[in-house]
DNA sequence: AGCGCAGATTGATAAAAGTCAAAAACACTG
DNA sequence: CAGTGTTTTTGACTTTTATCAATCTGCGCT
């Protein structure tokens, strides 16, 4: 499938430099709620953009660690693959998301970061974020919940894999996108899938026919308008509804 | 189910005070590889031990969250509840393993932990972890690969409910289990489940009698010994093989 | 010791999702 | 702009797992 995926070639982006001070997307990524004198500190640490195309990877699984990157513009995927040939998508990140945070514990990653449109990330080198942490305790204790919400959100996505039946976990997922667009000010119920329906159904645990599936259903329902990629969600209340008490059996 | 599962009482163990630098936990707890002194440092800041008795919380989804825990002896499962009655069993934790760590996103826990057995944690005030952490680099960069640890565990654990079958997700998870005996000094092939056949179910995704009857196949087969809780592997490398090229296809 | 009950096993059957296949829609390339 | 390969949809059929139900086992309790 994504074989041809290659290292991203290296692609600072040196010129304008935009500071995290500087950056709309700071209340969604790493510097959450600093303050001014704080960002300044932190404007050194975020010291280079990398470029990523389209179907380039990020970092790969084996990687040396040493950066995590706060995704500036664009859509990435992250997916682990077991010593056979399986795979799975475990996440997808937008545009003030940070990932790359597995690698740490063995400074190796263990996951391969591809990007799904042309993209771009803030590269945050994480001994340096160390220790500018060891500095300034907002920062640490901002490092602390970036790592922990990572940790919740996989649990609620085990939850979904876990526990939910098929068109659940599409529903699920369309929720989960449509929240994290209006965090970006997007409309919450219009908006462009940017991976494939293979991809979904990896990273939901489905096959893709089955992922195609229930996108018709839902539309038949009248809930969903899907078009391709695009998505429109037309009845947001009652798709909650679908999920929070379905049968609640398993 | 388990709604009879009230909150620990509260049970400090006030007289010994096993320090962190005598505890035979140490390579596997929070304070991995740190130097004598750096030991002593956090012999002040884990200052209490606690006993939960079998079928107790240790804390709920909701508490306030102020401390992660450090098993010392016995067994603990974390189970996540969404707003429906739907739960799932999202992890289990022996001796020398760290839980608690999704509180720190919202300074609020977002699973129930709940004893398998009589236990004993050692309790880590968070906030003093974090303020020791600014004065203990080599500390707060095992704070940071405990987190990223549990991250990837829970990662694979995604990849296993999304990608294996039933009896290949039995298969791994006895594995996963034995494993994690051989690091404590156990017999690699030789244990008691603390679990019912319930909770694997709901930790692997599957119903109970689907675990009993892979259990009960894997038997057939000659590769584990079934005798209620206890479990004998008898062919872990076949066992393994079973899990690695299987058809790799989903 | 005997009772009651939670936990486990096993079987028969139903439901859900996967597999295979074909065709349509589309996107990219030369 | 034609042509090739990827992505999506849909259908028919198979496999896997859940569901329902009956029975068995062993443990804790009085």
């Amino acid at each position: 499938m994504n074989e041809l995926s290659r290292q991203a070639t290296l692609n600072p982006i040196h010129a304008p430099h935009a500071a995290c001070s500087q950056c709309n997307l700071q209340e969604l990524c790493l510097p959450v709620g600093l303050t001014t004198a704080e960002l300044s500190t932190i404007d050194h640490l975020v010291s280079e953009r990398r470029k990523v195309a389209r179907g380039d990877a990020l970092f790969c699984s084996g990687d040396h660690f040493t950066a995590i990157y706060a995704v500036k513009l664009g859509f990435f995927k992250t997916e682990v693959l077991s010593e056979d040939g399986r795979h799975q998508v475990t996440s997808f990140y937008m545009a003030g998301e940070v990932l790359g945070m597995d690698g740490i514990s063995a400074e190796t990653h263990h996951c391969d970061a591809i990007a799904l449109e042309d993209s771009e990330v803030c590269l945050i080198p994480f001994n340096q974020l160390e220790s500018v942490s060891l500095k300034v305790p907002t920062l640490q204790r901002h490092l602390h919940r970036v790592l922990s919400r990572e940790i919740v959100r996989d649990q609620g996505m085990m939850m979904m894999l876990g526990a939910m039946r098929a068109e659940e976990r599409v529903i699920a997922f369309l929720l989960n996108l449509s929240q994290r667009y209006i965090a970006r000010g997007y409309a919450a119920a219009d908006f462009n899938l940017r991976m494939t329906r293979e991809e979904i159904g990896s990273y939901l645990g489905l096959k893709l026919e089955t992922v195609s599936r229930a996108f018709s259903h839902l539309q038949e329902e009248g809930l969903v308008q899907v078009e391709k990629k695009r998505i429109r969600l037309m009845d947001t209340a009652k798709l909650k509804k679908l999920l929070s008490h379905d049968d609640a059996s398993r």
